[in-house]
DNA sequence: CGTCTTTGACCGGCGC
DNA sequence: GCGCCGGTCAAAGACG
């Protein structure tokens, strides 16, 4: 485990759920019990201790709860900041990325044909507005630049915008697609080195000129998430689609990344939260209890909304790696 | 017939 | 300089 992780106490994996003087006493041997109540006077300084523990317990739980709720109340107001650069990036697309002579490509290609794409790709500035509401795992990408060596690879005047998106996936689909919005034509597969499912590689096909490259790749760790890594910017809006309204922001449904789908599960803890706290002034001797069903709700809710949220899997898996990668010696 | 996918070959960067 | 590896090309085939 990360020590920098144990190092945090808001950060700490043991919630210290469930009471379990009240709860689980019932599956502890038979034997203590008793012995507990043989020697009442000798366990009082336990008793104590374990008072104070109990204390300090409920003390860490109600900061874990408020913590809870800043963060819900904080991905909400994204969240709708997110819908709105959304759809202001839909505007920009029609009236300022209209851009097909942002690159080279768009015209005759020199006899050296390749390589020249990536390095003319993506200069407008616009673009790089538009790119922000992409996907939050474009930070991680440029750690690796923070993290060391690797940045002296990276050609810094031309680097194209990188951005992924992690999207679930039947791991029986072997198709490597990923729906979001755009019409993508398939120039290439490839076995990586360090993974063994092959790596598709797309080109926007819907504008000729569009620099965008698309790579989709399922996830090593957990081949139920393909990993869509985007470069480039679009240069032209996005094409309708079939069966949803032309005006619709690009909303793929099962894509998980970023925007997490655990939204409306957050708000169900609050609900339940304030259940709980109506139930509070209903009467005194409630008040222990709702507040304990605060609790446990709480930590119910987000452990089972964790742990079924591929997009959290995803999300832990790079923040993982990319924390491995940068705490291990170098290996080779 | 046009478009898209497949796939082996090729190219260029990079590490040794 | 050589080999590895990721990325791309382009011919051939599939598909609607």
């Amino acid at each position: 485990m990360d020590p920098w992780i144990s190092s945090q106490p808001s950060l700490s994996l043991d919630l210290h759920v469930g009471l379990p003087t009240l709860g689980l006493g019932r599956h502890q041997p038979k034997v203590l019990v008793e012995e507990n109540f043989l020697q009442p006077l000798k366990k009082e300084p336990e008793v104590a201790a374990l008072e104070t523990e109990l204390q300090r317990m409920s003390e860490e739980n109600r900061r874990l709860a408020e913590a809870l709720t800043s963060v819900a109340a904080k991905y909400d107001a994204l969240r709708s900041q997110y819908t709105e650069m959304v759809a202001s990036a839909a505007v920009h697309n029609t009236t300022t990325t209209n851009n097909p002579s942002s690159g080279s490509e768009g015209g005759s290609v020199s006899p050296s044909r390749k390589r020249k794409t990536s390095e003319t790709s993506m200069d407008t500035p616009a673009a790089a507005h538009h790119h922000q509401h992409l996907h939050l795992a474009a930070a991680a990408d440029q750690m690796e630049c923070t993290s060391g060596e690797p940045c002296k690879r990276i050609r810094e005047e031309h680097k194209p915008k990188v951005s992924k998106l992690y999207v679930h996936a039947d791991p029986s689909d072997l198709s490597l697609v990923v729906k979001d919005g755009y019409q993508w034509r398939k120039y290439g597969q490839k076995v990586t080195k360090d993974n063994p499912c092959p790596r598709a590689y797309f080109r926007c096909s819907f504008a000729p000129a569009c620099p965008v490259k698309k790579k989709v790749q399922r996830s090593a760790d957990d081949n139920t998430i393909l990993v869509a890594t985007y470069e480039g910017e679009h240069n032209h809006v996005q094409p309708p689609r079939k069966n949803a309204a032309v005006t619709k922001p690009p909303s793929p449904p099962r894509q998980v990344a970023a925007v997490a789908p655990h939204h409306t599960q957050v708000h169900h803890q609050q609900h339940q939260q304030q259940e709980a706290v109506a139930a509070m002034g209903a009467g005194g001797e409630a008040v222990g209890a709702a507040a304990e069903m605060i609790r446990r709700n709480l930590a119910e809710q987000m452990a089972m909304t964790l742990t079924r949220d591929p997009s959290f899997k995803a999300a832990l898996v790079t923040a993982l790696s990319g924390r491995i990668l940068e705490l291990s010696p170098t290996k080779d």
